[in-house]
DNA sequence: GTCTATAAGGTGATAGAC
DNA sequence: GTCTATCACCTTATAGAC
């Protein structure tokens, strides 16, 4: 859908950012062309260096975007006494949010090689700060007795990684909601850490 | 590595799918050009096509591979009588022989967008196949009794996930032995299936 | 089996008109 | 802010010499 000439600042901005989440999900940074992004947003290519000083910058701001997002609904959950009760908020917040948006979810964890050393490091900060919060509730749960989990650091990527796989199964308007998965995931969580 | 002319049919072969196996999984098919592959193994780009119709049959070919090796070192491993043995057996063999193959493992998991629908399919089937192994253990141990475990096809990918991720973090020569690794894990896997 | 040369086309990014 | 045109370069794959 070629466009006749003017401007459009504050739509194409989002739009941009839009059809590159898309297409990098679908494709990957690396087989996706800025005349690609430019085409699906109806724009000509040099247009898009209005809102990217280059392709990188654009795939960096849309991991930061994500994580900053994360970090900030993480924060925003309500925090329960009980180590138990904070994993379960975890698991289900997990879960619930990346659900929401799988195409930042898949950039996130497809496309940190693709990333310049000083924008992987960024990233890479901000991934540990969440998966921190993971295992601080997993060594509080071991403190309290409520847990048995001997490697908290284990644990934490063993129970990411499991919370994470979702995505790459779950699929709206199937046999389970959202929150039935959650139920059973919960219920492995739970098992996984008890005294067993 | 510039090299003179000469014949090198049965040398250059395996060196051709080592270096795109290396190459593929250090910065992504899309990312990795033929000449970056000839150079690597030390030809000019035109005599890979000795090797390999194209670059979509060379990456192909190296899943292939790979998850025929998966599948026969799976059935070649004893197979013990109770559902509870045979779940150990497959989170220890799932870690060692992932761990032994970081790259191959890699690009099973990254790769999978870049291959053509046919090619897709064919890997897709094998994969299946493996995964299925481990849903058969847990629908048995349901049945024994030995389980707890209500969706099996859930719990099935849950687990597959969690194993899987050890390779996102393991370094060899860090903190824990592979052993020590599959003890760690296979501690909560037993206790996630368990009646709890 | 490997080389060199080349076809045919795509790439990120920029300059200057409007 | 968007367009057109362009630069300099890289891409996969093939042809034909050796």
């Amino acid at each position: 859908m070629a466009r006749t000439q003017g401007s459009h600042s504050d739509i194409t901005g989002p739009r941009v950012r839009e059809a590159a989440l898309r297409l990098f999900a679908q494709h990957g940074y690396a087989a996706v062309s800025m005349r690609q992004i430019a085409r699906e947003v109806g724009v000509q290519a040099g247009a898009l260096y209005n809102y990217t000083p280059d392709k990188q910058a654009l795939l960096f701001s849309l991991l930061q975007g994500h994580m900053d997002e994360l970090l900030a609904a993480w924060e925003a959950e309500p925090r329960p006494q009980g180590a138990r009760d904070r994993l379960e908020g975890f698991v289900r917040f997990h879960i619930r949010f990346n659900l929401a948006r799988p195409e930042a979810i898949f950039i996130s964890y497809m496309e940190l090689r693709n990333l310049d050393p000083e924008n992987f490091a960024v990233i890479e900060a901000l991934r540990k700060r969440y998966e921190g919060a993971l295992e601080e509730i997993l060594r509080d749960g071991q403190t309290e007795g409520a847990f048995s989990v001997p490697d908290t650091r284990l644990a934490s990527y063993a129970l990411i990684a499991m919370l994470t796989g979702v995505n790459t199964w779950y699929r709206a308007g199937g046999r389970l909601s959202i929150e039935e998965v959650a139920d059973i995931y919960w219920d492995m969580v739970r098992k996984a850490v008890s005294a067993g």
